[in-house]
RNA sequence: GGCCGGAUGGCAGAGUGGUCAUGCAGAGGACUGCAAAUCCUUGCACGUCGGUUCGAUUCCGGCUCCGGCCUCCA
């Protein structure tokens, strides 16, 4: 059994084929760094890293490229009320980014360009569209001409005529047509600009992922990923320019849209400023557990953040890593565990499951927790962090992991917790239960939960 | 107004035309000085009204409710 991807293109799960099986190709809007990452970007990111990782599993080789958007009115208008400079903000907002998708356990994609590097991508791609007909300049403005594309709307399933009844927004005078979106738009002194025939300026927003995608990626490739809402008009437009500048090739071949992430019910985003940066919530929860939680819906169907969701994530991890902490001494050993891994894979294979891979984990922890016979958890063990890492979890030391709970201890400290186990079992040896039970109490009420075992008493935090 | 999604047990959340999702929480049991962890057993479900069918939570249609998009957004 392949793979398969519900495809927006299409509106249906496609068997997924590779253009080229020896090397595929996909691409993921990135951020636009202007502000703290919220979880409803890191969502994304952490479903097309799964993503990643089970495409380099199947094939032999992948490139990832995801953007980096540093030229926009955004981070200009965070500039001019900050009085910081547009390269500052950038940078420091990239590093943001870079260190909070880390914590969320996603790798690095394999390119990650930068809008402001390829600018001249961008001009020689408008150029091209105005050459073809397909764009025009008006008032320093580049426009695209919608009319010229008979396929327009086809990724949104809208015809033109929908949109421009449905507009709610002002239609510029210089617009040929109302659907007309900016290529390139002039730039007053105080802005950033760059030279390019139709003036000073900069470039519009959909233009730099057509750049460099084609840059990086060709003029056809296998997959695009990002938000629901980028579908329209972001994607469309990606399309309407891609395809028209090459006049050959597909563009992407699959268009894959992960849901909303929702609070109380409605969507979060910083227009409603209703969000969590991935920063708060790191100060609160393991970043593997918020990737858990990210990945315990379906990617394609909305998710509701909620502090009970992410303690729930934060306790199943605790279940997977309590199952190999009792193995902790047994090697895993690969051999004979492909089809115990395949549960997993087979689901994550399903247009990317993962709550069914989870609940593959679930069993492959049950039976790892009742096998008694060494070479039998081996293979268990081995099963269970091959499947992990598809998942993108359990890179933590058990034992690690345990103690550091949910990592806002403000209590005692280590050594402080393991001299009172000691007194505690001190007290243990004679038979002073009632101090012994002081002990734990005291711990307990420190947020410290005490496990009495063959190999001695073991400690974790809340 | 136009166009999309969704509605599953106390909660989260998959899936299926007729026998188990899974996890958490609940109940009972094993184990334990007491616990915790773990294991075993167990109760609880498919918005509503029709249709198709031997049989529908699953397919079709109406309805209700919820969410989203219609050029700021992951």
């Amino acid at each position: 059994m392949g793979l398969t991807v519900y495809n927006t293109l299409t509106r249906a799960h496609d068997a997924f084929a590779p253009i080229d099986p020896s090397h595929v190709r996909m691409y993921v809007c990135g951020p636009t760094v202007y502000d703290r990452a919220h979880i409803g970007n890191a969502r994304p990111v952490v479903v097309f890293d799964t993503l990643y990782r089970l495409l380099k599993r199947l094939y032999p080789k992948v490139t990832y490229a995801r953007n980096i958007t540093d030229v926009d009115d955004k981070i200009n208008a965070r500039a001019a009320e900050s009085g910081r400079s547009i390269r500052e903000i950038t940078e420091e907002t990239a590093a943001w980014y870079h260190d909070d998708m880390a914590a969320l356990n996603a790798l690095p994609p394999d390119v990650e360009p930068r809008a402001t590097e390829h600018i001249a991508e961008m001009i020689a791609m408008i150029a091209v569209l105005i050459e073809k007909g397909h764009a025009y300049a008006a008032e320093g403005h580049v426009l695209f001409a919608v009319s010229s594309m008979p396929d327009y709307g086809a990724l949104s399933r809208r015809s033109q005529d929908e949109m421009i009844a449905g507009a709610r927004v002002e239609v510029a005078p210089y617009k040929r047509d109302p659907g007309d979106f900016v290529l390139w738009k002039p730039s007053s002194d105080d802005l950033p600009g760059w030279d390019s025939p139709w003036g000073r300026g900069r470039p519009g927003w959909h233009i730099e992922c057509s750049a460099m995608s084609g840059k990086y990626l060709g003029t056809s490739f296998d997959i695009h990923g990002g938000g629901q809402d980028l579908v329209f008009p972001h994607h469309e437009n990606e399309i309407a320019q891609s395809t028209c500048a090459h006049g050959s090739g597909t563009f992407a071949r699959y268009w894959m849209h992960n849901g909303y992430l929702m609070v109380d019910g409605e969507k979060m985003s910083k227009s409603l400023g209703n969000f969590f940066t991935v920063k708060d919530l790191l100060a609160k929860a393991p970043g593997e557990a918020i990737r858990l939680c990210l990945l315990s819906t379906h990617y394609h169907q909305p998710l509701n953040w909620t502090d009970d969701g992410l303690a729930q994530a934060k306790q199943t991890l605790d279940r997977f890593y309590t199952a190999l902490e009792r193995v902790g001494d047994v090697a895993a050993d690969a051999r004979g565990a492909e089809p115990l891994v395949a549960p997993v894979v087979n689901a994550l294979m399903d247009d990317l499951n993962t709550p069914a891979a989870i609940a593959a984990m679930h069993e492959l922890a049950t039976q790892l927790n009742k096998s008694v016979e060494p070479a039998e958890q081996a293979t268990l063990k081995a099963a269970m962090l091959e499947a992990a890492g598809l998942l993108g979890i359990l890179v933590a030391n058990p034992e690690a992991w345990r103690r550091a709970g949910s990592g806002a201890a403000s209590g005692p400290s280590d050594a402080e917790i393991d001299a009172m186990v000691a007194a505690r079992t001190a007290a243990r040896g004679a038979r002073d239960f009632a101090e012994a039970d002081r002990l734990r109490q005291a711990l307990a009420d420190a947020g410290v939960t005490l496990e009495d075992g063959a190999g001695g008493t073991k400690w974790r935090r809340d």
